[in-house]
DNA sequence: CGCAGATACTTTGCATGCAAAATATTTCTT
DNA sequence: AAGAAATATTTTGCATGCAAAGTATCTGCG
């Protein structure tokens, strides 16, 4: 076998181990969200709103801003927000001061929505069997490979 | 703070950590394989189909073989292997023996494509700031991720 | 002031992903 | 062998994602 198929090999490639454990774990999320009538990406967008809330977060929840949070593009956000609105999660409001800007807001829905979500990663944490002493490492290691990937992001 | 708050932290969900990683990681493929007039996915695909041909690997290769070996929903793989087809990456053709399965085969130009693509993640291995030792763990462990979730997932 | 460049969003075009339903074939059962 | 159950794919409906182009607004500079 040559250099480069085992270049190749697709059980080599940390991409697709991301890739693939990514949708998995995103999949066990499905039938839990569906039950409080949310997707995984208005449920990641939720945790992030929800948070700003507990720390007391006094800037204006911009797209932009929200987009930075969760590394999405801001052209994946604003349908995002937009179907969030007509569920009757969030408000979007076109900010006095800065005309470019929409401020988003939680609206009375999302927060109820809260306690219930909290169920979710509980029971999800105990279920599969991701063996129990690999979690934090695993944490830490794949915060420490985005904070890599923004920086030669933000570099090219 | 309470439980529920630090329960729904971002941060601490490893969910959200795969789920950006991996974007980001993909997202770092675009511009070289789009040198290669490829996506993601269908890179993906050509990784198994070439690994298995490295293998000598005589079994017919079936939309639901290639749905396995990359984890996706057949749903998913049926449109992806005619948008490959389509540029003239594979054939497809209905089995003779089983009326229901359809063999999928590369095609000379897919093949060409191989030594192109080895330079991918040689390049891309190099470019990111991954701490070098982390690697191989973090291989392990979602490996090892990997295979808990299909256990959960076959067993429910 | 007036306008070039920067910003914040939105829109467009295309390719995924997946659940669920629909089709076509084969295999099993009686 | 006829019908039921299982399989392999495809189709449908909906929600992402992202690059690139378009729009509206603001900022800085002469």
């Amino acid at each position: 076998m040559s250099f480069d198929d085992d270049l190749l090999k697709l059980d080599h490639q940390l991409c697709f181990r991301l890739y693939a454990a990514s949708r998995m774990v995103t999949k066990l999320y499905h039938e839990p969200l569906q039950t409080l009538g949310i997707t995984y990406p208005q449920y990641v967008a939720l945790l992030a709103l929800w948070q700003w809330e507990i720390e007391n977060d006094e800037q204006p929840k911009t797209v932009t801003r929200i987009a930075q949070r969760l590394l999405l593009d801001a052209g994946t956000v604003t349908p995002l927000l937009r179907r969030m609105e007509e569920a009757g999660l969030v408000t979007r409001k076109r900010a006095g001061g800065d005309g470019r800007e929409v401020h988003i807001a939680l609206t009375r829905k999302a927060r109820a929505l809260k306690k219930r979500a909290a169920a979710v990663p509980m029971s999800l944490l105990c279920m599969p069997g991701l063996p129990g002493q690999d979690l934090p490492v695993l944490l830490e290691t794949l915060t420490r490979l985005l904070h890599a990937l923004s920086a030669a992001q933000t570099t090219e």
